[in-house]
DNA sequence: AACCTAATTTTGATATATCAAAATATAAGA
DNA sequence: TCTTATATTTTGATATATCAAAATTAGGTT
């Protein structure tokens, strides 16, 4: 049985590119799972029919590559052990939550299931990562909500950050500056098509602009209301 | 730079088997390494051969290997990491003494000197870890304490474990459910050599035998004054 | 001094993961 | 349909880490 961290790193990566996919059927192009593990085309080709001898994905020659039911179980159990770390990291080791996603990436594959078990609990039994991203359960299930970003949301109505799509250490490091890190209440107060940019108000005092690129990447929930 | 896993344990054996030699200038022999790494011995010999290439051990064939100060510092600084690790998982994460060597053994590898030093403040700079083996500062420094064992310490005279050499759960769970852990104040109540055996009193009520080769694992200090 | 034994090294293979660059297939446009 | 651009696969190499088994060396024994 296939284990290494290499295997979890395609797996991980193939998975991530399927959710960024609409079709549940789509496959990722070999070229784009390449570029997101920083491997020539050749070698993610070579890799992936390993994987697909393995049971792992379903590998359509010249079309691109899927995960099969097993193959999105270790993957979700690899974003499992991830997300849990990084929310460790932030919540008990109090280090920044922009830092956090490199030092995940590592631990990822060397913390045993009691660790990420007695993790787990010490957490609560968290649903979402410090980015918002949901935890997958021990069987590798993960409860899938729906979200609008700054670009659907409506104008002028109070929305919470709930998930950030993009672990670039500076751009959180930015979101973070600007009151605009996941659970603040912000609202959109215009959008310039022409000007590709999205105006946000975060926490009533910081206003800031942003490109439509960032924007994207800023998924938010109209707040519920606490009865 | 040579960086990998591979190299950090077999930095951390010749380490180990160099602090169980007496002579300073002593060598390792390839075979007693090859058998700790659980590797034939030719891979070891090719291995080595490596290392010196890297200027961290000086080889000399058919004799055997030893560190360079460079392979020293690096080979405390992954052993600096397992006992931090190792600690943390005790102290913080509240895993069991006899568990944490197993999981530190894959954590040495992947922890940032980030995390490191956040753990390290977090436990207050601790000097030594669950099995008193000494913690190595950041620059691989180690101060070296000199002990007794249960084999060699006075009889009928209050002593107190201080560090354990070796690393088998099943043996750690022996000591922990006989009153023998790191901290616990035992007396030797004598000696068969012809048995091949000590008995040892923990705690003022439980009583044991054990075989000489057990007890020289388990390493003591008489008991300082507190003024 | 020749011999034997045990440890060590060498040699030839294997497995994994990668790249560079040539060959090929797919899909879109003329 | 033919052509062409782009993506993908194939081929041949390379680096790391390993093993099995043959060859060699060192050191003690007769």
């Amino acid at each position: 049985m296939l284990r290494s961290s290499t295997v979890e790193n395609y797996l991980k990566a193939i998975y991530q590119a399927q959710m960024a996919l609409e079709d549940d059927t789509a496959l990722v192009p070999m070229g784009q799972l390449a570029s997101a593990l920083g491997v020539v085309p050749g070698t993610a080709t070579t890799m992936v029919k390993t994987l697909a001898d393995a049971g792992l994905v379903t590998y359509e020659p010249y079309a691109g590559v899927r995960l099969t039911d097993a193959g999105n179980r270790l993957a979700a159990l690899v974003l499992r052990r991830h997300r849990l770390v990084e929310l460790f990291l932030v919540q008990v080791m109090g280090m920044s939550w922009a830092e956090v996603h490199e030092e995940a990436e590592h631990l990822e594959h060397a913390v045993s299931d009691r660790l990420i078990e007695r993790i787990d609990e010490l957490l609560g039994r968290p649903t979402v990562d410090p980015h918002g991203d949901p935890i997958p359960d021990p069987e590798g299930a993960v409860v899938q909500r729906r979200y609008q970003s700054l670009i659907t949301c409506p104008i002028d109505t109070t929305v919470e950050v709930t998930r950030v799509i993009d672990q670039d250490a500076e751009f959180l490091h930015f979101l973070e500056e600007h009151d605009l890190k996941p659970g603040q209440a912000v609202t959109v107060t215009a959008r310039d098509a022409a000007a590709d940019s999205v105006s946000v108000l975060s926490g009533e005092r910081r206003h800031v602009t942003i490109g439509t690129r960032a924007a994207s990447k800023l998924l938010v929930q109209v707040r519920q209301r606490v009865s």
